[in-house]
DNA sequence: AGCAACGATTTGAACGATCAAATCATCGCG
DNA sequence: CGCGATGATTTGATCGTTCAAATCGTTGCT
């Protein structure tokens, strides 16, 4: 009984216009007449009217889609970073009438086949890539495809000019140092994964500096190991016995978490405790009461789909320059 | 120079059969001979066509895509389960030639409010729900509109008969149970939340049936709170010391971490160690060593998109029951 | 009065696919 | 040899929207 799904078309009979005008009060309002426009909006709301966006789409070459991948589950991601952004970019998205589709990839090459076969099939308005890396191909690729992208991290190695947002690690690292040097801490030790990440090294940085900045002599005071919490404990008992470090800052709460667990010890054998500091705010640092450096993850997908729907707006400017660095901030708990 | 997006059309030219061929040998194999279909296919790969999803979509009012709710990032969940279970059911749903669609919602009203944006603007092929709950007026609503959803949780409290998959948290708490019972332990504790939630009230079952069923009376040997690390600790210190329990079985990790952290404090002073096992292992058990129930989350999403695929295609055994409730196992780690 | 110019609105065509019906080709059989 | 049946393929219409061009109605100016 009448409950077909409205089209444009029931709406414009309804308020005694044509289709195009229904149209125009939806996609350029300043076109129609101001009465025929509240008549046409009212007949919208009375009868519940929704433009297709299948068919808008076929039309307009648009889908108001952004793509995303979801990182698979891995051991050593204590995390739930990714996650916690990608659910960010949903909502700042939908701000702006978009909606995300979200796809698995298990590397770099099939995320760019995945990519081709969402442009084809999809027409997919634009992507957010997170995980960069050096030397990493989606971005050239993309690039050369012509397609609106945001990274979620800096291009590292390469100069590439694309548009990205980052958070910066090195401020990261460095407010945590600060921090355990105003404590009196001199011998801080960091720990941290192998050279050659750019993110590794970017925390890596922001300890290093700082330390020098205020005089200690960095060398021996830190170690590069997997994202794991056991390789986490051994480093703090190899830099804590070996080397007499009194703090720690460490590249993730993964590792914070295993050094936490060498000062448990060493406390129940009747040793001192000791400062550690962990990065990524995850939700174990919550648990464990890990003090710990937090990136702005709300702010930087709020940022990212900004970027991407100004580009969208107005193409134009295909050639300026988006890069937005943001700063991290201290959650201060028990552990530091 | 030539480099549009092939459609239909081009292919069909290209094999030199009509566009309807095209279409038959995509969606219809059967209907066409196997040297056209052969040409057409070599058409199709040298082109490398992929038809246009929205044009597909206006024609036949399927877009082969499927929505789930990500769920906000909130202080009491150390899990990360339900990021797990989204990423599970993306890779199923690719492998059926379906794509996911993410969204997010405060509340159940706003929920409902986005289903029907998006069947009325995106014509969704089918919903999957999570975090079902007393009084879930979600799955009414669905079942009243017709459309296909799956949820991954039981119908607690209501009779709903509808599609779902779930984890049978009772046998993971009787299978934590019975691995302390064997240990030799008999004053088993259990760390559970507030009665009324479906699934804390099925966790806990699983403990105190299996207790008691030992012979022994759980009456004192556990407690109700938020989920909260915190609330964790202060629930271990207390059936410890006052009620004399000699293990722990926890209603989730967060739970455990709390109460693993009350162990250390009492290892720390001399005291004795004591079992505790967790449920979900999210990434902090492997972290700490925490003996743990896993679901098994690739399994449920395969199984809710198994029968949404199914489903879909043959539309018919609407009236079909389809509940599926999968068995847990226990990871065995240092802490039980 | 006549006509250009402009704003508001309508009309026809198109986007790329599938559905339903029509056409063509082949075969079996009386 | 003709005719119905069957299978393979093609043709025309259509899904719901927007684009581009046409139409209608006012107004202003010579």
């Amino acid at each position: 009984m009448g409950d077909e799904r409205p089209t444009i078309t029931t709406v414009a009979a309804r308020a005694n216009v044509s289709r195009q005008t229904v149209s125009n009060v939806l996609n350029a309002p300043h076109r129609v007449q101001a009465d025929t426009r509240e008549r046409v909006q009212a007949a919208i709301t009375e009868l519940g009217y929704r433009p297709h966006r299948a068919a808008r789409q076929l039309r307009t070459h648009r889908s108001n889609l952004i793509a995303m991948r979801m990182e698979p589950f891995s051991e050593n991601r204590t995390g739930s970073i990714l996650d916690r952004f990608v659910h960010a970019v949903t909502e700042s998205a939908e701000r702006y009438g978009f909606r995300t589709l979200v796809f698995t990839a298990t590397d770099d090459a099939d995320e760019i086949s995945t990519y081709s076969d969402l442009l084809n099939s999809y027409e997919l308005d634009a992507f957010i890539l997170t995980g960069t890396h050096h030397r990493d191909r989606r971005t050239t690729w993309l690039r050369k495809q012509g397609v609106p992208f945001v990274t979620f991290g800096r291009p590292w190695g390469v100069r590439a000019k694309h548009w990205w947002v980052d958070v910066d690690g090195k401020a990261g690292t460095r407010a945590a140092t600060e921090r355990l040097l105003d404590a009196g801490h001199r011998r801080i030790g960091f720990l941290g994964w192998p050279i050659g990440s750019g993110v590794g090294d970017d925390r890596r940085a922001g300890w290093e500096t700082t330390l020098r900045a205020a005089g200690v002599d960095p060398t021996g005071l830190s170690t590069a190991t997997e994202n794991t919490a056991a390789d986490g404990q051994a480093s703090a008992v190899e830099l804590v016995r070996r080397h007499a470090v009194d703090a720690l800052v460490c590249a993730s709460d993964t590792l914070a978490i295993g050094a936490l667990g060498f000062v448990a010890d060493q406390v129940s054998r009747g040793g001192s405790t000791l400062p550690v500091i962990g990065f990524d705010d995850s939700p174990v640092a919550a648990a464990l009461g890990l003090t710990t450096v937090a990136q702005p993850l709300r702010e930087a997908a709020a940022t990212c789909v900004d970027l991407l729907t100004s580009f969208l707006d107005r193409p134009g400017d295909g050639e300026a320059q988006h890069q937005v660095l943001l700063t991290p901030h201290l959650v201060v708990r028990q552990s530091g």
